[in-house]
DNA sequence: TTGGTATTAAATTAAAAGCTGAAATAGCTG
DNA sequence: CAGCTATTTCAGCTTTTAATTTAATACCAA
């Protein structure tokens, strides 16, 4: 593997490595979701889960769109659906 | 997903995700290797590839075997293989 | 045992990441 | 417009991580 590629992976693998964050993939793997229903499942405040969310926007993995005064987030990068489910089948089980 | 496994996840990930180590694991997935053989492909001093090597052992990622002055590493996590062939699958297209 | 090589350990310093609370923005609704 | 809600931004603070340097350990070979 290339190391531009080693360093694109691992800066993704960052990105993910929170678990604040990771969660909030999961969450948007089956449903788009506002801040304010992401921070009733992550026991945190709306700021953090705000600034979590623009790291995994600046990133390139969600994207978001607005109606009235929710802002909506959901998986753009379908690559990472894929790697956690892949994950979730290797360290998921029993 | 559960919260343990979210949480054990990220700890894998964010182990992973330094480009020292994980191109380390990329250099291992081939063949064992000493601090020094590694320390050659990765631009860096030989005390900071140690330290790296002690971060992925105690994540129970790789293993290590002596011979005279030498230690040779492995990895031992096999669902790690699997992690990386995966990524390099969905990552390092073009 | 002396010297050389490979590796680890400990301590220091610098840089980055994370959280919080308060202020700012934007869009509704009455 | 005034007030309310959802979200973002910012400043400050604490914690974590990374790299470097230096000292220590372990093993071999002359």
């Amino acid at each position: 593997m290339e190391d531009d590629h080693i360093k694109n992976i691992a800066a993704l693998l960052k990105t993910m490595s929170h678990p604040i964050r990771l969660k909030i993939l999961c969450l948007l793997q089956e449903q788009e979701l506002a801040v304010g229903d992401i921070r009733e499942e992550v026991q945190t405040t709306n700021a953090n889960v705000s600034q979590h969310l623009s790291i995994l926007r600046n990133q390139g993995i969600i994207s978001s769109r607005k109606d009235a005064n929710f802002i909506y987030n959901k998986i753009e990068d379908k690559r990472v659906l894929d790697l956690i489910a892949k994950m979730r089948d290797l360290f998921c089980k029993e």
